[in-house]
DNA sequence: ATTTTTACTTACCGGTTGGTAAATTCTAAT
DNA sequence: ATTAGAATTTACCAACCGGTAAGTAAAAAT
């Protein structure tokens, strides 16, 4: 693994357990084994750090939900599918979806951030994408808001200590969008 | 207003904008138009600042949520004013709701916030009795987990900048716990 | 009128912050 | 072997961090 690999990997963990002004640039360095001075070297700013946290979080939560169900004929088995796996990955990546989770609202909110809010808004309007599709199979309910699922499902989907309580949560969101 | 009002306001404002360990015991005071060390004159730290904002932040939402409905009689207005009533919290008191939004994951994660994450379990638990109830009134779906129910709408009550969404949101909420 | 208590300010502390310049070491091509 | 460029370290900066000690002004109690 080559040394940005490592600063970014080590950032990615500091700003899971902390959030963003919760880490400092030397703290990052010491967890990747490296002078501070070298992660500037790589980086141009810490807030360029983050930023790139933040698109390699999306995509790789993008690639895991969407890669397996492409395939997928029934739309039934698509959409749980879709539910499972994005249980499968707070519960096994909890890495990444900390760092999603510590950092939305502060990336929806405040104008420095700008960049990031739309890369998470684009990922939402994929999800969105999904739930409209299921209007078409007659699967979903007519006049649910697709961006209001969307929003609901990301949301709700943050890891607790307590097992079994994400199933009990989809669950509910499944029976509020799915006919039948 | 007395002083130490002021600074508790002026660091409830502060946080709900950049989140704990974005904003400086400094700005608190220049924003509350006092020096800093006349913050510690009023507060030992500023952690304890922060669980001030948190524990008064909780129970003015709680008084919000459970004041008026508490002498509704038929469950389903009961359920319905409840709804209601934290969609108007949230648009209304954005401060309040914004400060719990963006510390909600650090405060549930992080150890040094124990007594904070206490707190916000026992909302949380007064929502799911909420829940509960309706289950005797066999307007909840029995399999339904309070706790679980309780979590969902708490983490999808958020501000957003399109009007209307949380209406969309608690619609689908809705319509997964409730019977008919 | 004097003392005591409360409210508030000034001035400072050691440590940390994000960030930079310059020097050094390592690596690969010539 | 020399050189050039990339990778890494050392040393530093001004600004800021949370927090404190000592003093002053105002108000309340005696």
């Amino acid at each position: 693994m080559d040394t940005k690999e490592r600063i970014l990997r080590a950032a990615m963990q500091a700003f899971s357990e902390k959030g963003f002004n919760g880490v400092s640039v030397d703290e990052i360095a010491k967890r990747a084994g490296v002078k501070k001075a070298l992660i500037y070297y790589y980086f141009p700013s810490k807030d360029k750090i983050f930023k790139e946290v933040w698109d390699r979080s999306l995509s790789e939560l993008e690639k895991h939900l969407f890669d397996e169900i492409e395939n997928e004929k029934s739309y039934m088995k698509k959409l749980k599918g879709f539910l499972k796996a994005y249980i499968d990955f707070v519960t096994n990546r909890k890495v990444i979806s900390e760092v999603i989770n510590k950092e939305r609202a502060s990336v929806m909110s405040e104008d420095k951030w700008t960049d990031l809010k739309e890369r998470y808004e684009g990922f939402l309007s994929k999800i969105a994408s999904l739930i409209d599709e299921g209007k078409r199979y007659n699967a979903i309910y007519e006049d649910i808001d697709p961006m209001a699922a969307a929003n609901l499902i990301s949301g709700s989907m943050v890891h607790s200590e307590k097992p079994g309580i994400l199933e009990k949560v989809i669950s509910v969101i499944m029976r509020g969008i799915l006919k039948g």
